[in-house]
DNA sequence: CCGCACATGTAAGATGTTACATGATTGA
DNA sequence: TCAATCATGTAACATCTTACATGTGCGG
């Protein structure tokens, strides 16, 4: 149920159409709870089905089309806050890249270093963007975060800011966690290779 | 494909009934690939058909029952060092618990402590269970492990040993950084409320 | 002879992935 | 007028979760 509660989140921010929100999604929430379009659009339905949120036909273009726009109702915000009051539920552990670690034996030298820095390139983006995400929070230059904040009393808009730069902030330990992680792995590759073969 | 490898793995200390493979996952590389039972017996069967793992009936009890006991193939052995070949797929972020920190303004302050609170004990569990984990690999009192040693010539004892330790060091490290950032989270709910409600 | 461990699953449903499909509008 | 963006999905498949189902052997 967590993509419904991201859809809903984004929803706080001000009415949407479907595509807005996949566009949105990607750009703000999707870093926390990803996903694609295909999921986005069906589940979007359901929440209507649901009365969680709202859809009405807005003109679109000059030739009479439409396109729908979504709004959160008042029984979509008492969703969120529920939501929020329930217990997390953690899914157990489902790590490739540990796997194969742990399982190293059975790689190629050079196929366990591709894997350890491959890991490390990897998160060293992630760092990237999401360091990206805070700079555009603390700078207002996320558009769908300034929609959010008009929507409220300026006296709420630090702590609406740094809820959101606190998650990032987990995103960003979790990735150093893994670049340290494969460093050391990577030491220990380079160790454990000229232990084997002694320079002469 | 995780899972097939996962099995394969443990595999390669010997041969063991679904049973076995079952129990055993359970204790040592579920650690870093999670599967239930229901999901392991339907896997065995298929990796027999495409012949990576071998089956046969072996005894059991005196009535002239039988269990069936697997075995790797070559075509296993292969398939492990192809895998680790392979680039790792990293699945997109989802975080649940991300979600709610970054959406905390639609929770109740108490439910939002709850949360982080919650998300410490669950990683300080994480950290004791994987140090058990790294000391029964350490003094050897891992069975499944000592049974995989068995089949290796003493000199590769060591690494294969670390490759596993480095494996579950990667968890620690990954737990560490919640413990971490639920800590900063608490800090930070506990200054933003002390501000709300300044004491007289 | 009773209960726990051994042994082996099935079935239904939720969730997630990947690829494909189609037409309208708008700005250069 | 042509490409990018807007708009909205469907279909097939893989994967994962949860719950249930059933019988044997062995030790006390």
């Amino acid at each position: 149920m967590s993509l419904r509660s991201a859809l809903l989140t984004l929803l706080t921010a001000g009415p949407q159409t479907g595509y807005d929100l996949a566009k949105n999604f990607h750009s703000s929430v999707g870093f926390l709870w990803h996903a694609p379009d295909s999921q986005i659009y069906p589940e979007l339905k359901k929440m209507q089905a649901e009365e969680l949120i709202d859809g009405y036909p807005v003109p679109w273009g000059t030739k009479g089309a439409t396109k729908t726009e979504y709004a959160i109702t008042e029984t979509g915000l008492q969703y969120l806050n529920t939501w929020q009051g329930q217990a997390v539920t953690y899914r157990p552990e489902r790590s490739e890249v540990r796997l194969r670690a742990a399982y190293f034996e059975f790689a190629d030298d050079d196929d366990a270093r591709a894997c350890l820095e491959e890991h490390l390139r990897h998160y060293q983006q992630v760092v990237e963007s999401v360091h990206g995400q805070i700079r555009d929070l603390k700078d207002q230059s996320a558009a769908i975060h300034q929609r959010r904040l008009a929507r409220y009393p300026e006296a709420d808009h630090p702590k609406i800011t740094r809820f959101k730069i606190f998650a990032y902030e987990g995103i960003l330990k979790q990735a150093e966690a893994e670049i340290s992680w494969a460093q050391d792995g990577l030491a220990m590759l380079e160790e454990l290779t000229t232990a084997a073969q002694p320079r002469s």
